[in-house]
DNA sequence: TCGCTTACTGACAGCGCTGTCAACCACGTG
DNA sequence: CACGTGGTTGACAGCGCTGTCAGTAAGCGA
């Protein structure tokens, strides 16, 4: 076996060059074509042949090149996010789900971030995502109800947490049951007897923060009550802290809270102003971050399964890549309600 | 101007077919070169003709095949992260400055995940990476001190958190100043008369973890003062609290914690035990999490500025995949320490 | 008027890989 | 012994784009 084999046929000395196909080809023996076959594991070549094969593999070092595969293939095996540029938690958590679920199933993630979740940003995040080859897209964390109908993006599977208008049927949304989610936080206030129970609310822009609200309305609703004070903030602990300082105690024994990080930021304004977690402020909040059973007070709050719409995210949009249809457009996973000391049975007589 | 004209020349009807740069040259009169130098924004094109080709290219919705112009200049404008499976508030910070800073820099950002940081983790995720076409690497928030030589990487552009020890000289360290950031708490400590100081540690096998204990030990030394218990946790709010519930409170008056989350979990496992936080013992965090100023007792901490040790990295790195050799091996960006109530003089007498 | 420079344009090859298709070989089988 | 038959292999074209280089037209000074 020669010793020095790798680079171009002829003449090539310092440049690095990476062996190619037929570098391969030529220090095994076979044509290109055969390393082609051994390299993607086709059937129909022969063991000691495959095995050759492989040990030139290995010796030279080679590394198929992904752009020359995909320009032949048409497949990038590529799937682009599109997530909001913040550190917010939930956007957040996901994501390492999300490229892992990817990986498994063979494809790599290339991200790209917007500033506001505006259509303009959106469809320029995706052109971008379309232009690096990615085959589909999940758009993370976005705020609002988009409306796209660039017939570009028509063709083009997407998976998103809000719901995005589009002609297109490769479409589906895949989120946390979020309405369900405030409503079991609602419940559980009902069931320990507060009657005026407060919110205080994401940005209403962000359609997860809009159904949160819903999901508190709601249940007040089905439970015959009427709403408390309507606050609202925009995820930051510091928002949740102002937000909280406006609301007179004397309307409401109980507050849900739309993120775990508000609720820090209030019960810290709460207890600012003298007011008891829980005895006279029960406070619920939604996501369970780590940190919200270490809390001083542990928090109560509605726990997402973020791997879990992140796996199922991109098992959805690998369905739409290789063009099986939806099942269904739209898919709520279920939440789960962790109770624990930030919320506790009503004091005061139930109006 | 025709209204019906996408697609190859001769026959094709229902598929999608994008357009290409031959479909652009047809429609605008000119060779496929012409339009090339068009969206390349090359010079030696006569503005009318520029124009006209920019009509074609918007009439036909142009976009150009990434893997088509990437095999031909060898070039992909893709950079590579390897970051650690986790949603520790450190590594996750800077990730979107991260695709900010790429984004700006025209470049593009393929994630990939380990789950643990060894070193054969490390090489595969890298190889991963390297098959995606991608022209350098960044790896954040990976633990410990790994050494790759595998003779493929050492031409790899690579920034890197922790030291990694290469043959490469393409390879730059860019982190916070983890040894600045612990003397200033440790020094604030002392300031405030605490003489008996501990540390929280995150797990040794980080590289970080063991930086911030080293600045804990150094400037301990410094001020003629021998070391507190040492406790060591996994980062998580959970092992604060667990760490510190073993912690014999007559050994110390102040506890410098690694990060905010352990400093978290460990404040709530204080006042369990009964102990009055600052009173009865002061506690420092890491890293300034945005909750951190919100807490029932609001978090004395050291900030880091995730996003300039972000768009410093993505500079360096391109420093590298451009050939201009580094300046320095090794860049640690300044933090600073923020005071707020977690941290009080010490009540007892200085030893 | 010629020659020379400059600005612009297009023909063509080929990046590294895979799909197509034909060729080849070793086996039975009629 | 001729003839499939199926497993195995390689020649070749071409994916969509850009680099090279030659060619054409225009401008300009002598």
């Amino acid at each position: 076996m020669n010793d020095s084999a790798v680079g171009t046929s002829s003449k090539e000395a310092s440049k690095q060059a990476l062996p190619r196909l037929a570098d391969v080809a030529a220090h095994a023996g076979v044509s290109s074509k055969t390393v082609s076959r051994v390299v993607n594991n086709e059937a129909n070549v022969r063991p000691q042949v495959r095995a050759q094969v492989l040990r030139s593999v290995a010796a030279l070092g080679y590394r198929p090149n992904a752009a020359a595969r995909a320009l032949v293939t048409q497949r990038t095996h590529q799937i682009g996010l599109v997530a909001t540029a913040s550190s917010l938690y939930g956007p957040t958590a996901g994501l390492f789900s999300l490229e892992q679920a990817a990986w498994k199933a063979g494809y790599g993630l290339t991200l790209t971030t917007v500033r506001e979740a505006s259509e303009a940003q959106l469809e320029e995040a995706i052109h971008y995502l379309m232009v690096r080859g990615v085959e589909g897209v999940i758009v993370s964390g976005v705020a609002g109800i988009l409306h796209l109908e660039t017939s570009a993006l028509a063709e083009m599977p997407l998976v998103s947490t809000s719901p995005i208008t589009t002609e297109s049927v490769k479409h589906v949304l895949v989120d946390s049951d979020q309405v369900a989610g405030t409503r079991a936080a609602v419940r559980h206030l009902y069931d320990s007897g507060h009657r005026r129970i407060a919110h205080l609310a994401g940005p209403l822009s962000w359609d997860s923060a809009a159904r949160r609200r819903d999901g508190w309305l709601l249940e007040l609703e089905d439970l015959g009550l009427h709403p408390g004070p309507l606050l609202v903030g925009d995820w930051s602990p510091k928002s949740g802290y102002e937000a909280a300082l406006t609301l007179d105690p004397t309307t409401a024994t109980a507050i849900v809270v739309a993120n775990d990080h508000m609720a820090m930021g209030a019960i810290r304004a709460f207890t600012e102003q003298g007011l008891h977690i829980p005895d006279d402020m029960s406070v619920a909040g939604f996501d369970d971050v780590p940190e919200a059973a270490y809390q001083m007070v542990p928090l109560t709050t509605v726990r997402q399964n973020f791997s879990s719409v992140a796996e199922r995210s991109v098992r959805e949009l690998i369905h739409l890549i290789e063009g099986r249809a939806a099942e269904k457009t739209s898919i709520h996973l279920p939440t789960e309600l962790i109770v624990r000391a930030s919320t506790a049975p009503c004091l005061g007589n139930p109006r």
